[in-house]
DNA sequence: CGGGGATTCTAAACCGATTTAGTTATGGGC
DNA sequence: GCCCATAACTAAATCGGTTTAGAATCCCCG
């Protein structure tokens, strides 16, 4: 099949290749009404189409963005990712998802690719650990948005949840229970990833500010197939913990397979907590009390971000901007 | 910020243009060592970056495919995409992920967006009502892989899953533990979308097969808002089912938020089985008896096809391939 | 009827790579 | 020292659009 160019358009309709490029920028005030007729015509007939490829070499701006995710496999990078593409389709934009599997490596590859790609700009949730890649992007201008983590000292524009907060309300909510022991658990701090640390923070903050003495053995940061051992070691010890606060999605998945797997009951025999919230939630047995992320506000106002650096538009922002959770208050707790 | 090209890189290195060029494509046979070394040290020294879409053009590849879902919600979409997307990180090719949204109309949209991108093929979940539009890609030998549905008279590639024998799974049990009166719960069936229709088609047969006549009252297409409408229905029939066959995990969902808001209780009060597995089902109580779709394996498969007609490897293939579910035999029934 | 501005249209350069055909340099054999 | 094959390199065309500067045509008016 031979594919038709603007070329053939332009032999067929008797006009210049110029004249149909026009056309095909809407910029008819350059041509009669019967050429804008009769190019119209010959596109429908020729059943034409235009190479982007060949139009964004010229005009240097490919109309799609990247997004590299840390890991797909957690239902808020989904959602964001979901969210961003909707908001992109009524800009005419495409997005590019990528998965970097929490691996520096992979997703210094990805920025590399998406960049030699021409994308006109990229969202990404940083490893933490290509701090001269981000660095470079910065210095050469081009848009870029951070998602879920922040990496202070770069001054790009981000996009994250108030953590502090987010573990705030949970623990929050225990102490109103009654609880005081009260257990933390998230996935691995390998590079310091910003939410992890930060939700331990205020998990500690928290608890102080009520006067309650922070226990060290009641946090765990283990990997997701550890996480039924640190859970053991829990309920081995002396004074085992009357809550437990599961750091993302995938934690809390594995504490409620560990508590079903050993007939433990929730809430009578332990009270659990999620941040970020799970599709079963509202009908779990019990139902469990979430702390929420506002996924589709924070990709939307991500995606607002990239596009206003853009398009120029607006002077540069490169604040950090925190959202707040909100905690969907259920039977678990 | 300026941006290098080939001709930077050629003039700080003393070469031409064509000489960069082949270092660029690995073809070290045409150059001294000595300009090999000068090159990359140039490429280096400037920190080049060759513009792919500059290759692209001359090349007609861009070594990227589009991947257009019906509905990203269903979690066997993002488990698709997930594959989808890592075998093709490993041929250093990109995806374009898109969500029709059950909408044509958006499709259409998509799909010319992304042969305007001229992406080197896609793998799509039809929405089924753009024939036109496959066809052309069809005769244009546009690479083109279905997915999870079929279009019959296409005679497109298609990977799906065999789904007469997920129900007949499902029914087969049920019946072994003594129900006879079974319903079947899918979302909405506008345009004959194929695996919701064999859907009910399997659970028809396996029903006779144990020669159990059919209810057209046990039979349920709506929309998910609806579904607890639906669920009611049964509850008022004269007989109301004893299990239920939900459709997809979204249906699933609904069902098992339904039973949690009545206090109906599963298995003793209603038997349930759903197609889709789903992250909670072997933890939930009950666990959830489902029947799984091999989605990494399915996505590998589409995957494999559509590279295989990108290069033009072994004969065309244009058969349904219809891989077979398993039965993850839980608790709710 | 000629001048001049507006309208309509086009030729050619350009984007940044690849590729082909052809040129220049090198060195070995006699 | 000359010839010639081979190695090393390059100029120019090409991919399919956009854009700019300028050319051709039209029309109105004095």
């Amino acid at each position: 099949m031979k594919t038709i160019t603007i070329t053939d358009v332009a032999n067929h309709a008797k006009v210049s290749k110029s004249t149909v490029s026009q056309y095909l920028n809407k910029r008819y005030e350059y041509m009669s009404e019967k050429t804008r007729k009769k190019i119209e015509e010959t596109i429908e007939e020729l059943n034409y189409q235009p190479n982007i490829i060949a139009r964004s070499l010229k005009q240097k701006s490919t109309f799609t963005v990247g997004v590299v995710v840390a890991n797909i496999l957690h239902t808020f990078s989904t959602q964001v990712i979901r969210a961003i593409e909707n908001y992109f389709y009524e800009q005419g934009f495409h997005i590019i998802v990528c998965n970097a599997d929490d691996n520096p490596e992979k997703e210094k590859n990805y920025i590399e690719m998406l960049r030699a790609k021409q994308v006109d700009g990229i969202i990404i949730f940083p490893t933490g650990d290509n701090l001269d890649l981000y660095q470079r992007m910065k210095s050469d201008q081009f848009p870029i948005v951070f998602m879920d983590r922040t990496i202070e000292e770069l001054n790009i524009a981000t996009v994250m949840l108030d953590n502090h907060l987010a573990s705030k309300l949970a623990v929050d909510r225990f102490i109103e229970k009654g609880f005081e022991n009260i257990a933390i658990i998230t996935t691995s701090i390998i590079r310091d990833i910003s939410p992890r640390i930060e939700r331990i923070q205020g998990y500690k903050d928290s608890l102080e500010s009520h006067g309650i003495p922070f226990n060290s053995e009641y946090i765990k940061t283990v990997n997701a197939n550890e996480i039924p051992i640190a859970l053991s070691e829990f309920f081995e010890l002396e004074k085992p913990p009357q809550a437990i606060l599961a750091g993302n999605d995938i934690v809390l998945n594995e504490v409620l397979r560990y508590m079903k797997q050993h007939e433990i009951n929730i809430p009578y025999d332990i009270a659990v907590i999620g941040i970020d919230d799970v599709p079963y939630a509202s009908f779990y047995t019990p139902t469990i009390t979430t702390v929420n992320q506002p996924a589709i506000e924070m990709a939307n106002l991500a995606a607002e971000l990239l596009l206003s650096q853009i398009n120029k538009t607006g002077k540069e922002d490169t604040s950090v901007h925190r959202l707040k959770p909100t905690l969907l208050s259920r039977n678990s707790c």
